[in-house]
DNA sequence: ATCATGATTTACT
DNA sequence: GTAAATCATGATT
């Protein structure tokens, strides 16, 4: 009934919004604008699904066990890029998150390209769908062109990787356990690390963390 | 559509 | 040496 204006969004993200955990940051990444540009052009994409981790809290979380080289950028403050390469094959990426000291930060899981298209299409010839470019961390940095140059980048100062926050508000969002992972607080394994855009074609079915099994 | 498998580097034990 | 915050591919339903 009330005539309560649709909430304007920020046009750009602070770093104190960033500065909190992860868990706490994450909704507000869903819809924002991911843009990478690079000599070749531009790409962005609008973020449909992304996942917290939670430092030292979160056994899963590449911070786990202390500070190494490769996460030193997770401890650095908030509102840099944590680029890491994983599987011999695939660079992630991660938007740090929370105070400095605190290696918390969400991984972006997923995204609709919204610039840049058939410059994405070129980076990822594999993908058979124009959902498929940015369909999965590994994909949607690839699609980014996104590479561990872009590790410790600062994504609030108008850098090759840039965050901003979307113009709409996300719509319904949904979110999901990773089972087999306890949570913070001993909540046990029903803890909401990911979070998507509800029915959003660029995030792929909820899939339960399956451990591998050894044979 | 789903399922199984191989690819291949890095960080850490 | 081993596991890893994954993906492309080819077989199968």
């Amino acid at each position: 009934m009330s005539d309560r204006p649709l909430r304007r969004r920020p046009s750009s993200f602070d770093r104190a919004t960033l500065a909190r955990p992860a868990l706490e940051v994450a909704p507000s990444l869903l819809g924002a604008i991911l843009r990478s540009r690079d000599d070749v052009g531009t790409v962005a994409v609008r973020v449909t699904e992304v996942e917290a981790y939670m430092g030292a809290e979160d056994p899963g979380s590449h911070a786990y066990r202390g500070r190494t080289t490769r996460n030193a950028v997770m401890f650095g403050p908030a509102g840099h890029l944590y680029v890491y390469f994983t599987y011999g094959m695939h660079w992630c990426l991660n938007v740090v998150c929370g105070e400095t000291g605190v290696a918390t930060a969400a991984l972006i899981r997923a995204g609709a390209i919204i610039e840049g298209v058939d410059l994405a299409r070129h980076r990822r010839p594999a993908a058979r769908s124009d959902r498929e470019l940015a369909r999965g961390p590994a994909r949607l940095a690839s699609a980014l062109g996104i590479t561990g140059a872009a590790n410790g980048t600062d994504i609030l100062d108008d850098g090759a990787v840039t965050l901003s926050p979307g113009e709409h508000a996300p719509g319904p969002t949904s979110s999901g356990p990773r089972v087999g992972v306890s949570g913070p607080g001993g909540d046990g394994d029903r803890f909401p690390w990911r979070l998507w855009i509800t029915d959003e074609p660029s995030v792929s079915r909820y899939r339960p963390h399956v451990p591998k099994r050894r044979r």
